[in-house]
DNA sequence: ATAATATATGATAATTATTATCATCGGCGG
DNA sequence: CCGCCGATGATAATAATTATCATATATTAT
């Protein structure tokens, strides 16, 4: 079993990206956590003498580099998460009081399930699926 | 089967708030498409007179009043689509290429089973669950 | 019907979030 | 060790969103 930073370093190698320690401190931020989180969670996980403008334009690069996926949420905020090829499929639950994001993850029947339902609901439209997320609104234990 | 304006309009006094024809315009605007659209979609879609300011103040006022619903998706933008007790609990099909959104609807059992898989995976995490939504990504048939 | 009151509107300013610029820094191959 | 190229922080610029305010319009009470 390889590390994290390990295959994220062999991964930016390749498309000749640096992995430094901006970049390494960011992923480590997103990995600590069981969701995704914003520019501003982000900046305060980190050292403070990292400025906003190094925090975005890592950011980018590491979700243009596949490293980071960007996710979407009814909140008006950007969060970041690790790829799905670093941190496994998975599905969201959303508490719609504090807006907290937790991943979960399905069993693989239910995963089949899932994927079969999303192929058929869309068959009719004519797309090639690529990809489904199923997000999940509630209200969390700690805000109930 | 009574309509959709006279629905929203009932809504909104029951609330205090005029049901004015620039909110009407944003109203038919969102019930004219297959998807949700960006605040510029919106602008473009009504009178040119109607300013930014307006078009912002307004779509907030209709979030507010539970008319509108707020969609946040992979490319950084908001977009409002009608609330779902006017036109109907539905999921997305996103194009990832050209980020166009479409509505699209399970029949009843898809919908069970997608309900239950949801209950089921919220189980351990102690939610009280209020809603879900499917999105679906892929390419659409214009941009294969 | 008209005055009084309250909400809505457009124009504009202010704020916030995000991205671009640029001079300097630091790792890396030669 | 030198020179090159990408990375960094500070700052400026841009874009998106929200707030302010004077005016207009609708609603209510008289």
């Amino acid at each position: 079993m390889v590390g994290l930073h390990t295959k994220v370093e062999k991964s930016l190698r390749s498309q000749g990206i640096r992995y430094t320690s901006n970049r390494r401190a960011l992923v480590s931020a997103l990995n600590q956590t069981i969701g995704p989180l914003t520019v501003d969670q982000i900046y305060r996980a980190t050292d403070p003498r990292v400025p906003f403008s190094s925090i975005y334009r890592e950011l980018r690069a590491l979700v243009d580099a596949q490293v980071l996926s960007l996710h979407h949420t009814a909140d008006r905020s950007n969060r970041f998460e690790l790829a799905e090829w670093l941190s496994g499929h998975h599905h969201h639950l959303v508490c719609v009081r504090c807006m907290a994001i937790s991943d979960i993850s399905l069993n693989s029947e239910a995963e089949h399930r899932l994927a079969t339902l999303g192929e058929e609901a869309a068959k009719g439209a004519g797309y090639l699926i690529t990809d489904h997320t199923l997000e999940i609104e509630g209200v969390c234990p700690t805000c109930r």
